[in-house]
DNA sequence: ACATAATAGTTCAAACATGAACATTAAGCA
DNA sequence: TGCTTAATGTTCATGTTTGAACTATTATGT
């Protein structure tokens, strides 16, 4: 057998997954750089986005959002709760979580962030039409639901 | 002005854009996992992959491939050069670049691994029909295109 | 030729992510 | 009730990534 034959790179789905990794790859360096400004790293708009999104929420169901260990976002939360951006409150009901909240002035900071995050993709996914667009998403979807399985 | 209309949730390109951002995390943390048995991280599968489909390439250049910067590259080759998986060997003509080749080992490998990539992407993209998997990656093709003008 | 610029690679310290072990608290169940 | 198990968050050691400063080599310009 000719193992040449069965290379990757003759695979059109494997050459066009390392194109959606690259772009990804791509996105991410231009958000940190643009993000720069703000003294915000990527990381720490996902929290507040996330934050924004699901108040009084608990770290652990922040890691799970994010992808990431519970270890992560305790390293990640006192520098901005230290900067006012965010408060950690403790569950009345159950001592063990700690429910999070943006301040003001983390809300404020998140909105300046959300414009440069949204700027960058509009220029990223301007290239589309809004059906390739939202067909993108929509096989994306499925690809973290069947991977979230495996 | 209610800053509630603008917010980026409502835009189909960022709820778009954000599906993509979580296959491709869930897809690295998967393909990290499925490469442990082989004592293998992404980031040196990546290398290889490059030095097989570009052989005799210098540290500058598979860095700027793998969109990464020089030292990270420095600090990645050592493990891999022990393990006896390529070799550096100074350029005759420029004494300052170093070239990279894949050892007989670090093809066999090199395949091992990429089977189990290309399993992990079958089954991720198996979910689209071929043309809409081409459409994908022409899409990021041109948004990696795009955001490296900027 | 010679001084100046640019380039390839390395070193180092700092930031970051990760997973295992741990303390505290809650839930399940005899 | 008590005992066991599970869940939340923290700590810590390890490994990774980054960017700035550095050395050595080559290119450029006068």
């Amino acid at each position: 057998m000719n193992i040449k034959q069965e290379l990757p790179w003759d695979n059109p789905r494997f050459r066009n997954w390392v194109a959606v990794a690259r772009a990804c790859h791509v996105l991410e360096r231009t958000l940190a750089v643009k993000l720069a400004p703000l003294d915000l790293k990527p990381a720490q708009l996902d929290v507040l986005m996330n934050l924004y999104r699901h108040p009084s929420m608990s770290q652990h169901d922040l890691a799970r959002k994010l992808l990431v260990g519970r270890s992560n976002i305790t390293m990640l939360l006192p520098q901005l709760e230290i900067r006012g951006l965010l408060r950690r409150e403790g569950d009345e009901k159950d001592k063990r979580v700690l429910r999070l909240n943006l301040t003001e002035a983390g809300e404020a900071l998140l909105m300046k962030a959300l414009k440069v995050h949204m700027a960058l993709i509009e220029k990223a996914m301007s290239q589309s039409t809004p059906e390739q667009c939202d067909m993108i998403g929509e096989q994306m979807r499925k690809i973290a639901d069947v991977l979230k399985e495996a």
